[in-house]
DNA sequence: AGCATTAAGTTTAAGTTTCAACTAAAGAAC
DNA sequence: GTTCTTTAGTTGAAACTTAAACTTAATGCT
């Protein structure tokens, strides 16, 4: 190491290559995957939180925990549930054995809707994301990915959008 | 029920987890290097602009190229324009050959601005994203994202979010 | 040429997300 | 058992993005 980071270490050509692709990728994939939903009236950030709690043996999660799964700000989770319990998808419950907490649970008509929203969504991941991909880049992909979510989780986006520390100057 | 699609055609357990695993990532990369680079004052949308413009020999884009390039609409495109623009770091311009075209031009300014700025964003990129991947993994999701953005570039997000057809119901 | 259509950008309002301040409860320290 | 600190969640205003209507110019068609 130096004392004090002379390069920044420029990316490579094919490291340069593969961060551009990917990052335009997942630019066009949010964007057609959200398209196919808001088609149906269902933003993808919304899915993801009624998907999750769809997949709960009791079909309920408390906001912190859909929070860092679905990784919105405590507050964005707020107003995105107040959308949804307005619509009758969701319910806050208060919970048991800690009163700062609140639960959120699927009703059974947001059950019902994302019965439905299912299929379009996944026929969007298969055609547009999983169909890229042979078997050997799926797995491969997978493990990479899990390694950056944990390389992230473990040096912190820590709370909400975390405060990075401000350079001395 | 119809003829059509009998079964949605669910997603193994591997393509299943490869989805989940991208998903969350992508978002957990995003919120990181959008966070570093608020940190000084750069929404990462922004830098995306600032950075394609920089890259042009003459330091020049249109509107509607930009838009494709960063993936989003011209709407927000035209506001964030405002934004930079406000700050002094791009200067539109009318455009020569089409009357309705315009041009963003990178200021002196904003080229030391993104000078300052692309190390760290590219620090990010290295620790959060590149440093994660063997060489070889590397070039294999280059070209998955490839193929994945070529995709849905033929499939069309079409102009704008697009619109989808509503299904005959 | 003359009219219809498409493309490039902008505008305004509505909708969503962020930011900072706030309430309330849980834990820790003493 | 207070007091201090941290955690959970909400709130309201500001900032940003989206959606739809609109302006102007280029293209196509006849």
């Amino acid at each position: 190491m130096s004392t004090h980071m002379p390069q920044p270490q420029w990316l490579d050509a094919d490291e340069q290559h593969t961060w551009r692709e990917f990052l335009h990728a997942t630019r066009l994939l949010d964007a057609v995957l959200d398209r196919d939903l808001q088609a149906h009236g269902l933003q993808l950030s919304e899915y993801e939180i009624i998907s999750m709690l769809s997949e709960q043996p009791d079909r309920r999660l408390r906001m912190s925990e859909i929070a860092e799964l679905v990784v919105q700000s405590r507050s964005r989770l707020t107003h995105t549930a107040a959308r949804l319990e307005n619509r009758g998808w969701v319910r806050r419950e208060a919970c048991l054995g800690d009163r700062r907490g609140v639960e959120l649970v699927l009703t059974d008509v947001g059950y019902a809707e994302i019965q439905r929203m299912a299929p379009i969504h996944v026929d969007g991941v298969r055609r547009n994301f999983v169909a890229h991909l042979s078997r050997e880049d799926l797995l491969a992909l997978g493990r990479a990915m899990e390694s950056i979510g944990s390389g992230i989780r473990s040096t912190g986006v820590c709370d909400e959008v975390s405060v990075a520390e401000e350079q001395p100057a």
